[in-house]
DNA sequence: ATATTTCGCTAAACCGGTTAACCGATTAGT
DNA sequence: ACTAATCGGTTAACCGGTTTAGCGAAATAT
């Protein structure tokens, strides 16, 4: 910018404004504007947008905290938050928790450190203590997927509860009885939802076996599962089918399944909470429930700029997931 | 910075150096040190890394492109170098190029512009021109799992030929001969290679059928995929499998297979480059290729942190893929 | 003709750190 | 006892932009 001024024979401050756009407000001559956009091509100038970002305080450059980007469904969700942000000129860093409290801590502290404007974040178990470090530095903050209950801050969710519920109801009307659910022990509002959504039906109608109900640690779910699967089938009543309340344990369950020998859908039938992009290449038929997950990135995206545009308003979203059949 | 020089009665140049961890070259005392540190943590001190970066031209912060981030193969490739990336202290920022040209062109002058210290890309057809402002700007770069052959830089990729040729060669031995190939036609060596190194084993054993060999448009794989499907069902002469050159080509194809009561492996088999993660829930059986996504990843940050440090060495590896017999 | 605006641009402070040069007071060396 | 080295810190320039206040000349108003 200095170069350009010297060769010029102007001032630093003139070429500033005319290559950041201020140069309109008739500030600047169109002859001069000219001269200075001629000669930063010439001259190939490239903006140094730290220097910027330390004048203006702003980066445009949003965190994004996600459990596991490698994860298809946290991978989707990170795409169209970066094909949203893009659209507003914001560029993304990404960081993964893995569910653990020091690892969201320190992605955290990191994205605050480097300036960000604003942050996404999928929640950890506990972790609320750490997330409003992020209100106190006044840093807009919005919450996708999962929500701490009593915080007063933005979130983007699909109604765990109602599709779970829903997802079971059509389960019993297709006259399946005996309905296993297994899900993550981890206590956050989500999971819990899809668990309780299911039990609270089962319960309704009398089908309720706690037996049935496994809770899984995140950490140890190989074996943890494995040993769901293995317990619902020695289970001397037949099992109808399993409730899967996340693709993981999904993917992790069928693979037992298969061990195990357990033929989908004649012995036990399946449900799994999301979609799975290879559903299509396999020929079980699998019960799935379906999250806006595109709606929610973009929707994520947008409430975060209205907030870092200034906006007080608290906004909390609450999608609707889809039952689709299999 | 200022606050806690101010309110010990010191300078900031002081404080800074305790901070920055340099005090240690015996340059201030213990006692100060020890004072300013409770300082800083009564005050609550929160460093600016933005102003550290515009002062010491490092930003402790690499670049990633990828095609798409939301592919299981990009996703977990991204997973592990931001994994090894945050051992180093470093943070990425991803982006996405779904294969287009401009796209490839915006990630990078973001990247540039953000002043990231390295840049980890996977090439995108036609894209070198682009990728040498990296280099005319002397920022580190590492290619994955592709390159671009007269291009002097740094890349991690497998051995597509040999996997390929040796796929082949197994599928011939098991006693398979007419062996289709479905393959984009994106002229990068990674796909080239993979189709050439089938190619060129058929045609040693006198095999080939150019018929069989399918090259699929990036932006209209959906049709495209599903006419050499067709194609391949209507043969007159039987297919006995089909080599997809990649996970998003396989996922198509099957789907379509399916659609068309393509029985597998009763009707053809299936081979697919890359493991896809829901194989295990899938009871057909597939041959597929496993690459090292794990090291390729934390081997590309090692590599590119090594440049940042001032390494000239080009570092060119070729890891061998796996071929996992379904 | 003089006072007031407007125009087009410059000067300089500022963002929040880092760091080389420097300086006075001790300590060590001969 | 005099010089030199070391210690513990300070000062101020610097990174590369942005932005506000201001200034001389030209245009407009009175």
């Amino acid at each position: 910018m200095q170069d350009i001024a010297d060769k010029l024979g102007v001032s630093k401050g003139t070429v500033s404004l005319v290559l950041s756009g201020k140069a309109k407000g008739s500030r600047v001559s169109e002859e001069m504007s000219k001269k200075v956009k001629k000669m930063a091509e010439e001259l190939n100038y490239q903006p140094n947008e730290i220097a910027r970002s330390l004048s203006t305080g702003i980066t445009m450059t949003i965190g994004v905290v996600v459990t596991d980007i490698s994860n298809e469904f946290f991978g989707n969700l990170t795409f169209y938050i970066q094909e949203q942000a893009k659209k507003y000129g914001y560029v993304v860093i990404t960081t993964n928790t893995n569910e653990d409290l020091d690892e969201f801590n320190d992605a955290i502290i990191t994205l605050l450190n480097k300036q960000v404007d604003g942050i996404i974040l999928v929640p950890v178990d506990k972790g609320q203590k750490i997330a409003e470090n992020i209100i106190k530095r006044h840093i807009p903050l919005v919450q996708v997927d999962r929500y701490y209950p009593d915080f007063e801050a933005n979130y983007i969710v699909v109604d765990n509860y109602k599709v779970s519920a829903k997802t079971t109801n059509h389960l019993i009307e297709r006259g399946l009885k005996r309905i296993a659910v297994i899900c993550y022990d981890i206590n956050l509002n989500a999971l819990r939802e899809r668990r309780q959504g299911c039990i609270d039906v089962l319960k309704k109608n009398d089908l309720l076996d706690l037996n049935l109900i496994k809770d899984i640690n995140y950490q140890d779910q190989e074996v943890e599962i494995e040993q769901a699967i293995i317990d619902l089938k020695n289970n001397p009543n037949k099992v109808d089918a399993i409730y899967f309340c996340s693709r993981k344990v999904f993917i992790t369950g069928v693979k037992y399944m298969h061990k195990n020998s357990i033929k989908i859908p004649k012995d036990m039938e399946v449900v799994c909470f999301d979609k799975i992009e290879s559903f299509s290449i396999t020929n079980i038929p699998v019960t799935y429930i379906e999250q806006p997950i595109k709606k929610m990135g973009e929707k994520a995206v947008d409430v975060l700029m209205e907030q870092i545009r200034g906006s007080k308003e608290k906004k909390q979203y609450v999608f609707e997931a889809e039952l689709k059949y299999g």
